[in-house]
DNA sequence: TTGGGCTTGTGAAATTCTTCACAAAGGTAT
DNA sequence: ATACCTTTGTGAAGAATTTCACAAGCCCAA
């Protein structure tokens, strides 16, 4: 169930690009917001977010007009406006499957938390790991994902395990009822179409960085 | 048609999502080739990846014809020809720097190192780690980072340390003469232009999951 | 050798995303 | 109140990327 205090609709389809900008456009305004800026304008955002004003105009007028002509934009009227935006007025209940290194390292990252991606379970399949506990959360046998899911409600399950279990994980997954999945399996996974999934695909990125630099001098 | 051999130059600027179907086509590839396949047809190399026939066969013609025209494509040498076109014909260096859990998860990583991604050397600033070692890598303060590189060569610089260090880092790394830098911080980082970086921001994709959850019924 | 079934490679069209450029509006100083 | 400086919001233009659609090429069977 959702409790947004305003609910937000927008016309416009809105560009992934888009969202992972007001997402970085969100970490400046919070520093701002520390340092006691009051208001900020387009082209520092731009600055700090290596893009253009323009661009950030554009992002931002997707979902309407924050700002004041010839001032810029309030910092903590903005700051509110993208954590509405993005869905971060409220906490996420955050189920972990996969207590290795991936698994561990994002439970116990504090800014994950501090962001409202609130940590409430973590899986695996190893009985040597199922029954012991990480700062407070239990592990528990992936089996009782589901049965677990229909007592406490998960909003987002995280896939830590390796590629050839990924798929089985978000089978489970979406039986469990769970509508977003972030894959941190370097695998493909298949879910309906009513599941978002995100896949960060560490060895991708490398790929990428390895085409860049065997490339760079042409 | 076109036709060459190593070394590879493109007339067309490759799009960063061409770089990123080509890694994955590359990974279906190889399990296609240990099941024993001796062709594949775009239509199937986009189902595996979640695009289009068409999308596959322009990914490919940036760089070349390699395909037979109602066959398809020789597994083994579209294999051999993206493993060239990503720059993984080759072993390249990697220094890491942040001795923390992504460090140490990344320098573990078994299939890292089978892409051809040796990391040679760990470096942290804390006294504690310094000295110690992590599978016969040796982590080293890092402010050696620069002199070490004199005498061996890095071709990647892996920042996984926080945000309020990562610029330090980065400069560090161009410093000792760097020209890759993967980003593992939570922060922008700013290099001069003739060095690539690739920034995977964890938290970055978690607030995108949370934007397409929070908008799922819309 | 011909015909039929497949699949590539690629111009052209369509779509998506970014940049331009400027009218409109807010602020300040005089 | 006016002049001037600043910055937003946004149509329109431009650029980049994806999709369409089909001729050309390859294989196999008869």
């Amino acid at each position: 169930m959702k409790n947004f205090t305003s609910p937000i609709s927008y016309l416009k389809r809105v560009p992934d690009s888009t969202v992972r900008r007001l997402s970085l456009y969100l970490g400046f305004l919070e520093e701002l917001e520390d340092s006691g800026e009051a208001t900020v304008s387009s082209d520092v955002l731009a600055r700090l977010g290596g893009t253009t004003s323009a661009q950030v105009r554009k992002d931002l007028s997707i979902f309407g007009s924050f700002g004041k002509r010839g001032l810029g934009y309030f910092v903590p009227e903005l700051t509110t406006r993208l954590r509405e935006i993005l869905g971060l007025g409220r906490d996420w209940h955050v189920a972990i499957v996969g207590a290795g290194k991936i698994g561990l390292a994002l439970a116990q990252y504090p800014g994950f938390r501090e962001k409202g991606f609130h940590v409430s379970a973590l899986y695996d399949a190893s009985p040597a790991k199922v029954g012991t506990r990480l700062d407070s959360i239990p592990v528990r046998d992936v089996h009782r994902l589901a049965s677990d899911a229909a007592k406490e409600h998960f909003d987002i399950g995280v896939i830590a395990v390796p590629a050839d279990d990924a798929q089985f994980v978000a089978d489970t997954m979406v039986a469990a009822g769970i509508k977003a999945i972030m894959n941190f399996a370097p695998a493909q996974i298949t879910v309906p179409a009513d599941v978002v999934t995100r896949t960060v695909n560490m060895g991708l990125e490398f790929e990428a960085l390895s085409f860049a630099l065997a490339n760079l001098s042409k």
